[in-house]
DNA sequence: CTCAATGTTCGGTAATCCTAGAACATTCAT
DNA sequence: ATGAATGTTCTAGGATTACCGAACATTGAG
């Protein structure tokens, strides 16, 4: 029987944390990336994106490493559809969670300038 | 003629960033840290603490530390007093920046329950 | 089945961070 | 001058992070 890497056979299972249990600091660290805070200002339009629509010139394995960190504050939901994983800000759990306070934090982010395209540089 | 640590002989000198040199993840770093969460929380009253009032159990060097990444990201503003240094959150610079994002932050994070008193635990 | 596309995991390196003890600096009170 | 109070700097260990290349896993297309 040869090793297996991946924890699963099926579709990919990925953690992401119950709404009450997203917790702020870890919400702030998760964005206190700039490649982080730009991909999250990509996805406020509440749209999905697959890693390789959000990152550019960076590493697979460092997107993935990226990805990861705001999925499992919170920040991100990712679906996976065939070989693909999209995307999407997890707004209406943010929101709810810290009310007012998302839309503050990425229209700040947008204001400076943040984009996932800062991956691609 | 023997070494010395500190830099300066007068007033302590600390450097604190312009406010158009704040930038938001670095601000966002400094605050996801809970025992600093707490320290801004603290001082969303607008009020100044001493190094003293705002950690309790922790060793003087971390929270010197705590208070320098603070400081240093522009969330805060030391003001030296004799042998004690005021903190104080630099709330108007903050504001200007990053319109309605602290506010929104801090009341997010009392809400989460943090306090310097987590400094203390 | 075989290949290409898309991500993930592993292993490793360099950098940064958290924490704290010890020594030092500065100021004030006596 | 001496000592107490307050805070900083130095040093160091352990933990975490960012990043990447290589190998692997999963899926869909041909």
């Amino acid at each position: 029987m040869r090793g297996r890497l991946c924890d699963s056979y099926g579709v990919r299972r990925y953690f992401h944390p119950d709404p009450e249990d997203i917790c702020l600091p870890e919400v702030l660290f998760a964005l206190s990336d700039a490649t982080r805070l730009g991909i999250a200002v990509d996805l406020s339009d509440g749209g999905e994106r697959t890693a390789g629509e959000l990152g550019g010139d960076i590493a697979k394995s460092t997107m993935t490493h990226h990805l990861k960190i705001l999925r499992e504050a919170g920040v991100l939901r990712v679906r996976s559809e065939g070989t693909r994983c999209y995307n999407s800000l997890r707004l209406a759990d943010l929101e709810s969670r810290f009310p007012g306070l998302v839309d503050q934090l990425l229209s700040s982010a947008a204001r400076c300038g943040y984009t996932s395209a800062d991956a691609r540089r």
